[in-house]
Formats: structure tokens, C-alpha cells, sequence
DNA sequence: CAAGAACCGTACCGTACGGTACTTGAGGAG
DNA sequence: CTCCTCAAGTACCGTACGGTACGGTTCTTG
């Protein structure tokens, strides 16, 4: 029962690791979130992630103790993968901060509105009423936690130029988001068809 | 496999009728919904909710045709118990509207933060990957469609009285939704404790 | 009281899933 | 070549769930 703690690779390998995972464990992380994409929750397997990825039932177990491991792992992995995406931008002028602000918000959504995202976020919701669950708090620092870093980021030194002035960064970030978000992730979440 | 459609209770009974349902029918629903609230989805089963609420797993096939019609009871429910508690209030002054404006932000805070809320959002959302679900647009008929509805007739009525000014209400309560419930409404879906 | 319906409790069935064990084959090191 | 490690493929096990069937009991109705 000893989950989570995915096992290093064996051997002194010279492929480029991702988070400390082999590329075959990557392929079949890469594989099972193509299925969680396809089917949602019910369709995530054991069987059907080792059949999709041509992989065993048991090297699974190996290298993520259990089902709930592997999630955790592809949560994780999906959160590196966003994370490594996120470059920062300085910006020149007033104007160019204002269109940086309308390029965030339209990025944020883009990334909301994603397949992955979205068939992640329902995982972890489907699963939040267990206590014990980790995948909420795991999705808020490896999804939203990397974008409010960004955004915070970019605000702090938008007023050290005098572009606007605020409070507290964190703050008026969440409006900023609420504005731009408002309940279109919910209703993604619900299966709304966008538009 | 004739799912949904709630029987017509039979016998002339003049129990008090709940969108057509007998008092034992909502009492199993009642019984689910604090057993759904409890443990989320995976303890929604239809020998625990038989358990549960003292009935036979028979007349739970017979009352609601299959689990996933139980669940759509489930979800019509509720939403009715909230659409009863709504009610109009005229608004003064504009410091009433003002006043009233903030006790509505209050309670939609309160209403999408209530246990029973969240889990039924929770669990049409883990739902929510299968296209031919029909929980999530419930949802957003029973819940969010009722509260809107609401708020746009307020915010219509002080138009009128000239307290504000806009061009489409629904696009103003949309705005006004970002600015209370920013993201708080998927942090809670996603597990994390309230402060 | 008698007839019938509704319904509870439980036993049952088929299936599907999480997890484990075993066999086979491919490569790497000595 | 031989040994060894790793992993694919498969068969298997226990369990838990959705759904059904049935006997016994309560309640209504005439």
C-alpha cells in the first residue's frame, strides 16, 4: 500500500530525465492521459493504461506502487510540462503591458479550457470528497500555483513602473481573475460545450 | 435501461406532493444526499443508499430505474428545495440596493459553499467526461439557472430606478460573479479547507 | 376478515476492476 | 555461450458493485 514515491530508474542511464522519470515511464504517463482525456475517469484502467501503452500491469506497480500513484504521477508530470512553458516577459511601456494583460488572459483561458486541464481538474474534483485525497492540493500548486506566480510576478513590477498601483499583488490578482474567468470554468467543468 | 422518469406515485394518496414524488421517495433522496454529502461518490451505492434509508434495493429500481436515475432525482431535488427558498425582495433606496447587493454576495457564497452543493457539483463533474450525461446541464439549470435568473431580475429592477446602468444584465451579473467568487468556487470543488 | 398491493430484507448473479504471480523473450555483462 | 535483469503478456484472485428475484410482512381496500 505504500503508494506515491515514484521509484528512481535503475541503472545508470544517460536519457534525459524528466523529473526523474525514464521515457518509457513518460510514454506511459503521456498514454494514460490521452485515455483520462478520451474516456474520463472510468476509462483509466490499470488494464487499459498497460494495454494503451504497451506496457505490463506489473512494471506499473513497479514504478508507481498503485493506482493512486500513478495519478499523482500524471499530475505531476502534466505540471512539469506546464511549468517548463511559463517564461517571463518584461515589458517596455504602458501599452505593451496592457496588451501582455490581454495575451495573459486569453493564455489563461486557452490553458483552463484545455483537454488535459479540464479532464485533470475533473479527476481531482471526483475524487476531493476523500480526505485523504492529495490531488486537489497537488492540481492548485502545479496548476494554478504556476500561473499565479507569473501573473503576481508581472503585476509587482507593472506598479514599479507606475502602470497601476494595488495593495496587496495576490489580491488583485484573484480579481483580475475573476474577471476574466468567472464561471466558464465551472461550466467547462460541467461538459458546456464551448461555443 | 429505460433510465430517468420518475413513476407517478400510485394510490390516491394526500400526502403533500414534492415535484412529484412521495414523502418516502424524498426521504430515500434525502438519505442519499447525506450519504453522497459524507462520502462522496464512491459511497453513493445503491445497497448503502438502500441500507441507508431503510429501503429495498428493489424500489429503488422500481421509483427511479436505474443509479443514474436516482442521481438525476437526486440533482432535480435539491434544486427544487433551492428554487423554493428563493424569493423577490424590492429594493428601497440605493443604499438598500447597495445593502441587498452584498447580502446576495454573501449568500451565493454560502450556497456554493454548502456541503450539499459542492458534492452535487462534485459529482456531476466527475461525471461530466461522459458526453451523454445529463448531470452537468441539470446542474446549471437547477442551480446556477435559478440563482441568475434572480439576480438579473434585481439588477433589471434597479436599472429602472436608476441606481446603475448597463447594456445587457446577464452580462453584468456574469462580471459580478467573477468579482465574488473569483476562484474560490473550484478550490472548494477541489478539496481545500475553508479558512 | 380476506384479497391484494407495496415494500423490506436478503440472497443471488454477472461483470469489471485493482492488484499479484508466473512464463516467455530480449538484451547486457562476464 | 551463459547468466542475469528487465519487462511484456497473460492468467488469475478477491472483492465490490449494479441489477434482479423471491419470501415474508405490513398496510390498504372492499
Amino acid at each position: 500500500m505504500q503508494s506515491a514515491s515514484v521509484s528512481e530508474p535503475q541503472g545508470t542511464s544517460e536519457f534525459v530525465r524528466y523529473e526523474g522519470l525514464t521515457p518509457r515511464q513518460q510514454e506511459v504517463l503521456e498514454s494514460a492521459l490521452a485515455l483520462l482525456v478520451e474516456g474520463g475517469e472510468k476509462a483509466l484502467t490499470t488494464a487499459k493504461i498497460a494495454s494503451a501503452s504497451n506496457c505490463s500491469k506489473e512494471s506499473l506497480y513497479k514504478w508507481f506502487g498503485d493506482r493512486d500513484g500513478l495519478i499523482s504521477a500524471m499530475m505531476a508530470f502534466q505540471g512539469s510540462k506546464v511549468g517548463a512553458a511559463v517564461g517571463q516577459e518584461d515589458l517596455g511601456s504602458a501599452s505593451a503591458f496592457k496588451n501582455y494583460l490581454v495575451r495573459f488572459a486569453c493564455e489563461l483561458l486557452s490553458v483552463l479550457a484545455g483537454d488535459t486541464s479540464l479532464a485533470l481538474n475533473r479527476l481531482a474534483i471526483g475524487q476531493a470528497s476523500n480526505d485523504a485525497s492529495p490531488l486537489g492540493p497537488l492540481l492548485i500548486e502545479n496548476g494554478r500555483g504556476v500561473i499565479e506566480a507569473k501573473a503576481v510576478g508581472f503585476l509587482r513590477s507593472a506598479e514599479q513602473k507606475n502602470y497601476l498601483t494595488f495593495d496587496d499583488a495576490r489580491q488583485t490578482y484573484h480579481v483580475l481573475y475573476g474577471l476574466i474567468v468567472r464561471d466558464v470554468h465551472v461550466r467547462l467543468l460541467l461538459g458546456e460545450r464551448r461555443e
